[in-house]
DNA sequence: GCAGCAACCTAAAAGGTTTAGGAAAATGCC
DNA sequence: GGCATTTTCCTAAACCTTTTAGGTTGCTGC
């Protein structure tokens, strides 16, 4: 019998597809391996265990989203690489809510601090560097930006907003445009449309 | 043999006990039966489903985050309200997680409509009502203290601050002020520490 | 006191996770 | 090319969780 090639990184990107197509919560070692056309038990000479699976697909989330993030953000500086590190963000949420889900799944520290996450994190204090704020406000303001965005791509994705007739895009701007006033110090700029 | 006295709230009581123990995740029908001292199928006399049961929970910690948000906004009004709420969403979080996660829970629309839920989006909008901002600034401004309150209250439930040596307590006292500044439509009051 | 309705039970099917141990394909070394 | 080793995949089996079907039995009301 021909071997079906599986890899750990193939398993992964498998993964990262099923959660798109499933959502991450119905990823299964199962299902994979019906994909691959192979018997269950095969996957664990690949994997060590479902979460080991899991961890995999939240990996390369993270990476993906690191490359694109990191893509928008070149060249660009202050209220535009805010705004192009917002929608790089939601943008790859809303094309991928599985591999977005995945991308939240908690990893041991150990994990966390090999992943692509700190580059996350750095692309956000690089945009920050473009607004010169002393500590400890540079901190609370990383903060700030990683909740309202996970925030509102993950309200927008669960559908919190469908009761209400305003463009989600519009918001998205609008909440753009307030951080970046908010961080310059300026007044927001009210009622921009 | 005696009756374990099993009713759909008593589930749904116990279920977010559980939650709070094990991770919202994680729970499950079969450890409820089993801390009912019941098996398995009997509980299927009070829920429908795994997912019915999920659903009550997460309807169950609504409420109790509502109530507690509706207590803490009474009597209070502009910023004081603002930092109310925050402080009580962020409260309940902390002291509930796997409620937290649970009042995440996806509902159905009708299911969602007759909850709790309505009664947030109602205390975000009267809270709003003292920074008088016109439509659909209005709109976009709870999508956006929805998501950064959701947001942060994740990312540090999730351990994404442990890393920075600054107290999470006073990035979200940071945070309040800035979007309280930002809703009065004057530049935020920069270093305040 | 007993009819009827819940609440509980046993049994069983259907999936998912995981481990143990065996067969066969691929690899590498002579 | 031939053979030993490693790797991949398989069967088998244990153990969970979910869910349905159908049978008892305790409670409640008349």
């Amino acid at each position: 019998m021909a071997r079906a090639g599986v890899t750990p990184e193939r398993l992964a990107q498998a993964g990262a597809e099923l959660a798109d197509e499933v959502g991450f919560e119905h990823v299964t070692v199962s299902e994979l391996a019906r994909r691959f056309g192979v018997k269950v038990a095969s996957l664990y000479s690949h994997v060590r265990s479902s979460h080991d699976l899991k961890t995999r697909i939240a990996l390369l989330a993270l990476e993906e989203m690191a490359d694109r993030a990191s893509d928008a953000l070149a060249g660009r500086a202050g209220k535009e690489a805010l705004a192009a590190f917002a929608d790089a963000y939601r943008g790859y949420a809303r094309e991928h809510p599985g591999r977005y889900a995945a991308a939240r799944y908690r990893l041991d520290p150990q994990t966390a601090a090999a992943s692509a996450g700190v580059r996350h994190a750095q692309m956000m204090r690089a945009i920050l560097r473009g607004y010169d704020l002393p500590e400890p406000d540079g901190t609370h303001a990383v903060r700030m930006l990683g909740g309202v965005f996970h925030g509102y791509v993950e309200l927008e994705l669960s559908g919190g907003f469908a009761h209400t007739p305003v463009d989600p895009e519009e918001s998205w701007a609008w909440i753009v445009d307030s951080l970046d006033a908010l961080l310059r110090g300026r007044p927001a700029a009210a009622s921009a449309t």
